[in-house]
DNA sequence: AAATAGTATAGACTATACTCTATGCTTTGT
DNA sequence: ACAAAGCATAGAGTATAGTCTATACTATTT
């Protein structure tokens, strides 16, 4: 699939997608068969890279963060211990996230409440 | 107190407790026995504050967000409709980011046992 | 064949959230 | 009294993550 259908596939709009193509995070291959163009075509890998991706940095990882995910999913052979501490450090990170995200939910609550009582 | 000191309570830098202070996410007050200077004093509700944005911004949410908040919070006293839903839409924004949190979780907890396999 | 739509690349521009620097004044320590 | 440290303001600079524009070529539609 060319790029726009990849876009309305994943909801990313197309200078998104070329964006992260451009950082690494996803690859295009162009048709060896086809001389006349170098349009970039996408497959189902594409389309798993950028749905880890939209996940992702709703959690608040950092793009660079996200490429290293996405390489030790997808590309990594040889194991690498630097990395894998990495992704324990990111896990706790996420446990210690949930944790304000309790908290400041239930401080929107406690607000909706404050609101409501004003009526 | 001063911002030095409310920088350490916090472990915001000045710079930034200024950046939030320009933003009209807290505000200190000067003393208006003194004349020599417009040193700024800070109260307990500022720690509150910052204690509160740096929850909010854990979670997400954008400095603007979090400005509302914090008026509906501390400053409101008249009940407003269009703030509720606001307030409700972020809960449930909170919801689903917990989605997001627990998937992405898994991945990385994927991501582990797949580098631990390799070695 | 011409107009319209799609694709690629490069580079400029924007928004958010800082972070730092310069300048000048004030306060504190010795 | 004088140096060092602290405070305030303004404005420049940085990083991240897009977003948009210009240009040029390619493909499709009529």
């Amino acid at each position: 699939m060319l790029v726009n259908e990849l876009s309305k596939k994943t909801g990313l709009s197309i200078h998104t997608i070329r964006y992260y193509e451009n950082l690494g995070m996803i690859k295009g291959m162009t048709d060896e068969n086809v001389t006349s163009n170098n349009y970039k075509h996408y497959d189902a890998n594409t389309i798993e890279r950028l749905e880890i991706i939209i996940e992702a940095r709703e959690v608040g990882f950092t793009l660079a963060e996200i490429k290293k995910i996405l390489i030790s999913w997808f590309e990594t052979t040889d194991s690498k211990p630097e990395t894998l501490e990495l992704f324990q450090a990111k896990i706790k990170e996420i446990d210690d996230k949930m944790k304000y995200f309790k908290q400041t939910k239930s401080l929107l609550e406690k607000v909706c409440e404050k609101i409501k009582n004003n009526e």
